[in-house]
RNA sequence: GUACCUGUAGCUCAAUUGGAUAGAGCGCUUGGCUACGGACCAAGAGGUUGGGGGUUCGAGUCCCUCCAGGUACGCCA
């Protein structure tokens, strides 16, 4: 979709040297400058002349078709006045005709995409913080499939170790271990060990058989995690998340794939066994300069593997699937871990998945933690937000039913979440605040859903069949109908962005700003009241394409859009 | 101690990646329901972009330095 080629062109055929990239369309600070404006800063560079100098030339000299009713150079920006009902007429064409793939620029069509996402150790129940990680993950996967991509998403699960030894023995002794017992059972887990060295010596032995293959020990870690994962997932499937593909982690033991790699840092000298008789890497025989992080330990002592051992095997399975894009998303405390893995896979011929990174989620009173009960269950958010939800629901959709309701309810309040968390850039420590997070109000997804509900509201209202695009006469000219309009042309370039970027923060955005420009329009301009059919014909299409503008980028985001709530 | 991330309005966050007068929401003040749905809108107050230096036509953004918070740093996963 490019429909403002009218504008576009007559530039490009007097500068042969300019590309379309060399003049990015953007908007004006306010519309009393103009409808759009175009920065001359990298089209002056490859002309060979000052951007003031050069937004003058092409103001005075360029011949503009009837399309472009007045161009202005103002310092090094051309702002130009527009016909504004023949690009109204044609941009809500080309919405309404790409539908549910306005947005999309089929960048990644014919490739695919690996994303590995949550990966929570199965030991708990996902708390928001933990849960970043989940909707950053799937949000990314819905951005991916939206532009093209065949994307696989693969959840790892952390079935060994040391703590789901000793998860495994006390689960020995209690009965009937469910997975809400199972968080309890972990804390006491840990504080025993502690305490007593030989109930932590226990579960070493315990991951030592599990290593061994030992099949009564795997099938008693299996059913543990099994019972964790499926908790786990059972909360995450109600914020929408879904998952591919299962690794295990067990599966990864004694893997050839890792004998090849060890062979690898032999030959460059960079494996050791410590005075302890440890297997160690020095990464400075790989490159790395700082001093720490310098060793990463891959074997113990007796011989057993450590986390790392499995994950280079698991790491170069994945990328033996020979996705075009190999994604992983992880916590920033992971972040000098996967440098360390990144470097050792180069090392042996390998490449290292790319690393989305986020930071944690804390609270007013400090940081989440599990073990001081300061945590926000995400199961304990949803419900209190869709109990929340809920009740305004049945305030104002009192005539669906009360399962509707229910559902409507629960959407609003994964929309809630999501927006919440995934507005926010990734690197950034938010502060999660509960009260604003139920509030609904202002700069959150209930409000982006509550615009789509207007919208909805509006066309069930006038209940005629509407044409599938704009007829002869499409007489939109008003400031806040063009508000929406450049907005609806945009979101193409802001999916493109945020795909470069690995982050949806910016649909996030684009949805809120999108949302208030149209409930601005609402206010200022009537639709099924507008007097003259023509314009509101024109309206209700806008409205159309606006509601198909809002469910896109709500889709990406993975928050549905309820028709009423 | 060292490395990486962050610091923007009272609070929570934006800022087209170096570009026009740094924008929203919450909270506060004022106004708007004879309504296409008030989970709303309009207006107002609120800023030395953590401090200091530098780079250039131009810096919240890049460089140096100090301060504050987060994260990590050899047998956790």
């Amino acid at each position: 979709m490019q429909p403002f080629e009218s504008v576009l062109a007559p530039m490009l055929k007097a500068y042969s040297k300019l590309a379309e990239d060399d003049l990015p369309l953007s908007a004006p600070p306010n519309l009393a400058l103009g409808d759009v404006a175009v920065p001359m800063f990298l089209a002056a560079k490859k002309h060979g002349t000052a951007p003031v100098l050069f937004a003058k030339e092409v103001a005075e000299s360029v011949a503009f078709g009837p399309e472009v009713i007045s161009v202005a150079a103002a310092g090094p920006y051309l702002n130009l006045k527009l016909d504004r009902p023949a690009f109204a007429k044609r941009i809500v064409a080309a919405v309404l005709a790409d539908g549910d793939r306005h947005g999309s620029n089929g960048s990644g069509r014919g490739m695919r995409a690996l994303i590995e996402h949550t990966s929570i150790n199965p030991n708990a129940s996902p708390h928001v913080g933990r849960a970043r990680n989940a909707m950053i993950g799937d949000a990314l996967a819905r951005l991916f499939r939206f532009e093209g991509y065949d994307v696989e998403v693969h959840y790892y699960v952390n079935d060994m170790g040391r703590q789901i030894g000793l998860l495994v023995l006390i689960a020995d002794e209690l009965e009937d271990l469910s997975f809400d017992g199972i968080l309890d059972a972990y804390v006491r887990a840990n504080a025993r060990a502690e305490k007593d060295s030989a109930f932590a010596g226990q579960g070493y032995a315990l991951l030592a058989k599990m290593e061994e293959g030992d099949p009564e020990t795997q099938e008693r870690f299996r059913r543990i995690t099994d019972l964790c994962l499926q908790g786990q997932l059972a909360v995450l499937a109600r914020l929408g998340a879904t998952y591919d593909v299962f690794d295990h982690e067990s599966e990864y033991l004694k893997d050839p794939r890792l004998d090849a790699v060890l062979e690898a840092l032999r030959a460059r000298g960079a494996l050791f066994t410590d005075d302890e008789a440890r297997l160690v890497v020095d990464l400075a025989k790989l490159g790395h300069t700082a001093e720490e992080g310098r060793y990463f330990v891959l074997m113990r002592a007796n011989g057993s593997s450590m986390y790392g051992c499995r994950d280079l095997a698991y790491t170069i399975a994945k990328e033996e699937k020979g996705a075009d894009v190999n994604l992983i998303v992880l916590g920033e405390d992971h972040k000098l871990y996967a440098q360390q893995l990144a470097m050792i896979l180069e090392a042996a011929g390998h490449k290292a998945p790319e690393a989305v990174y986020y930071s944690y989620i804390l609270l007013k009173e400090g940081k989440m933690s599990t073990r001081q009960g300061n945590v926000v269950l995400l199961s304990d958010f949803l419900d209190q937000a869709a109990a929340l939800a809920a009740e305004r629901v049945a305030e104002q959709c009192h005539d669906i039913t009360p399962e509707e309701q229910r559902t409507i309810a629960e959407q609003v309040a994964v929309a809630a979440i999501r927006f919440a968390v995934l507005r926010v850039n990734a690197n950034k420590n938010v502060i999660f605040d509960m009260d604003a997070a139920l509030s609904f109000q202002g700069d959150t997804g209930p409000y982006v859903q509550y615009s789509c509900a207007r919208i909805n509201s509006i066309l069930r209202k006038y209940g005629k069949p509407l044409p599938d695009t704009p007829g002869h006469a499409f007489p939109l000219a008003a400031d806040a109908e063009w508000a929406l309009l450049t907005r609806m042309a945009a979101f193409p370039g802001v999916v493109d962005t945020a795909l470069r970027q690995r982050t949806c923060a910016p649909i996030a955005g684009f949805a809120l700003d999108f949302a208030r420009a149209f409930t601005t329009f609402y206010h200022e301009c009537p639709v099924l009241q507008a007097g003259d059919p023509a314009i509101m014909e024109a309206r209700l299409l806008l409205c159309r394409a606006a509601l198909q503008t809002l469910r896109n980028a709500l889709h990406i985001l993975g928050i549905q859009a309820p028709e009423r709530m």
